[in-house]
DNA sequence: ACTTAAAATATTGTATACAATAATTGTTAA
DNA sequence: TTAACAATTATTGTATACAATATTTTAAGT
């Protein structure tokens, strides 16, 4: 939700889920509060303000006297925050046809949006291109109009790209562009139940892409991880 | 989300959620740091832990520099609160149809809920009413089995709770148990359509019942307020 | 060489100190 | 009396210290 004036350990969070959705930081890597005060300036209360936060939304892990560490999904799991996701996008979703139809939604943000993530397809720049999809899911959101609609799903866009970097075989199939495209072109059709069903459809495709055959990797090291 | 092995502040923010739910704590009171150690038995830094955290969940609000206060949603934001929940409660109350119709659900902890509403509605037991009513709608969320959807919706249930004592003429009217028993009907009816249909209308009614003309008042001291 | 145990090190959990900022109180002037 | 300003007090923001717990390293025994 954030303070209304915004306080240090704001930067901590932001810079911890940008690492992630730019692949920076992966998943179950550990991170020491001591470590990091020189990577971000601040001492280790700020730092640790700032993963506490993390914590609670569930994209870092915190086992009592051991370093956080960053989340790495379970196939169970990962089917929970899909499905959650489900849930709420399709509020989101439902929403925002109805704003298109009472002409309160200005819909060029998400188009250029897509237009970029077709252009890094095509280039094959594909951790940008997971930076880019996460930003397409979290601007639907923000064009609700609902604060607390944005704050649900914000945890859970990088929980899904942390999914993503374990069980995802190729990440360009992962959570396709192309399907995008027709969210958005089903957002002006103003048509609710059609509506629902492809983001329903969209979101079921990304699990369906996954492989959770794999074992898990981890690293431990985090320089060139921020910025 | 929680740490794995529960911290301090986790009773922190566990007292407060009850404060909030039970009604003594009142939307806009101010709450300090240091006066709030003797009652907690914690230092500081547990207690901002805490805070922080409720902060974070919209539940307080925090102005740099200043003490935390509880939130008071203002009109627009209720209805904001209300669509993000018919959103997360859509979801929640369709897995739970899938689930009853699969033999995966047992609904013996919410009838009995239920119950209890209907007693305390008939002896005019209202603080204890709003409780319930609460838990009703977070105990559906927990029976999804999804720990993300919980989380989503959990700080909407006391946002909710505060929202009512500040526009609620009656809360008898505001949470109605009868419709709890309906939404109860609905999940049996293997029916997804009526079971969001269900949960739509409720929660509309919710914020019908609401008079958004009042003016606000605030109180300023805590003693009587922990439980 | 390998395993186990103990010592050393590093990291977290909590409390506290100090500076910066806000809130309150007291004083003076109109 | 009231308003405005100054001085005082209280509270937050951040850093740091110390104890408790984990991790790593070292050493000894098999």
């Amino acid at each position: 939700m954030s303070t209304t004036l915004s306080t240090s350990s704001d930067d901590v969070v932001e810079v911890i889920f940008e690492a992630i959705l730019k692949k920076r930081l992966n998943p179950g890597v550990k991170l020491s509060e001591i470590s990091l005060q020189e990577e971000f300036g601040y001492s280790r209360s700020v730092i640790r303000q700032g993963f506490d936060r993390l914590v609670d939304s569930g994209v870092l892990i915190h086992k009592k006297n051991q370093s956080v560490r960053v989340a790495c999904p379970t196939e169970q799991e990962t089917k929970q925050i899909f499905k959650a996701r489900k849930a709420i996008e399709s509020g989101v979703i439902m929403i925002l046809v109805e704003k298109y139809h009472n002409k309160q939604l200005d819909l060029t943000e998400v188009d250029s949006l897509v237009s970029k993530e077709k252009q890094l397809h095509d280039s094959e720049e594909l951790a940008k291109l997971t930076r880019l999809s996460c930003d397409f899911h979290l601007t639907l959101a923000e064009l609700c109009d609902n604060k607390y609609l944005v704050e649900s799903l914000k945890p859970l866009i990088p929980l899904s790209a942390l999914a993503a970097s374990v069980y995802a075989d190729r990440e360009s199939n992962f959570c396709s562009f192309a399907e995008h495209q027709e969210l958005i072109e089903v957002i002006k059709s103003n048509n609710l139940k059609k509506a629902s069903d492809a983001i329903n459809v969209h979101l079921d495709h990304c699990v369906q892409s996954l492989n959770f055959g794999v074992q898990v990797k981890t690293k431990n090291s985090y320089s060139h991880i921020f910025n």
